[in-house]
DNA sequence: AACAGGTGTTACACATGTAAAAGATTCTCC
DNA sequence: GGAGAATCTTTTACATGTGTAACACCTGTT
């Protein structure tokens, strides 16, 4: 049984000082590696699609809600600012992506929907982004992936409480 | 018992696309998410010190690993870029927290340590750090986090395994 | 009609990574 | 032994993506 990168640091925080309690550092720490390690890797998909992961999750948030949103609900939706959004949304716009269409009774807000294209593609590519995630996965055996996400839906049902994650 | 988010966005889905295995959304969405609201939080004692999560992980490698360390090493070392850690470098010698010393052997390193401020400061902040993780953290009880972290450690494992993300 | 509040966009600052550059060392082959 | 090539370490230049804050526009209220 081999040491991950966090037991080695925690090792040698121990030795420079002793009594430390390390406790919280095992578990933040380790879910920030895993994060960025995951990051790194799961994109590649996607990236052959011409596509990074924001634009993607964007993209997915107009699926699988299955109507037009505001960019301000997109926002929310996939918790970056609204600047991002109007960002990301001008370029799925010119990739002919995304469509939208000005409200008839509020000429402040506008819905952003998804054109054939655009659903197509996602419909092409979340099965194939499922299937590359889970052979980043696959090292783990189907008891330890599900208990993992149990109990990581405890602790984020825990951080959006304490946190004000709140949606909507 | 409430939902996370992640439960909700993988109901939609299913709603949407009936029979899609979106077993590796709920574990690494739920990864995802959680870091992303750590680092949302967890920074609140740094910042007080006029410091972000970056700058503490150079100065908390410099002060675990107790002597000089080179750019490179630090750059290998918090898994950032070499240009990354040489602007970071920069701010915190001038916040005169770090000093630089030219290898007599070789010019081209340099070798990075902490000024007796620098040490003073970690040795202060990184109580105060790990006690708001631990507040943080306070709604799971002690055998979700150990079986968290334990879990977390073994999926660290193989995600460091299979993307390289091998130290040294 | 003025105003308070909401929605989306733009301007700016900032942090990061990739790639090129600059400086220094080591290797190789004559 | 030495000149040039290859390599290594660090820094700089540039592109990119993000958030905050200011802005423009619109609505509904008083």
């Amino acid at each position: 049984m081999t040491d991950d990168i966090v037991a080695s640091v925690v090792r040698q925080w121990q030795a420079v000082n002793p009594g430390l309690d390390t406790g919280p550092m095992e578990l933040i720490g380790r879910i920030n590696r895993c994060a960025a390690l995951l990051q790194q890797a799961e994109d590649a998909p996607l990236r052959a699609a011409g596509l990074n992961r924001a634009e993607f999750d964007l993209l997915g948030a107009m699926r699988r809600t299955d109507r037009e949103l505001t960019p301000g609900e997109l926002a929310r939706e996939t918790f970056s600012s609204g600047a991002a959004v109007t960002k990301r949304l001008r370029a799925l716009q010119e990739s002919g992506l995304i469509g939208r269409r000005s409200d008839a009774r509020d000429r402040r807000v506008a819905h952003v929907g998804l054109t054939e294209a655009g659903r197509d593609l996602v419909d092409r590519l979340l099965p194939e982004q499922l299937a590359y995630e889970r052979s980043v996965l696959s090292g783990l055996d189907e008891e330890t992936r599900s208990g993992l996400s149990g109990q990581l839906g405890e602790l984020l049902v825990q951080l959006e409480g304490r946190l004000g994650g709140g949606r909507r």
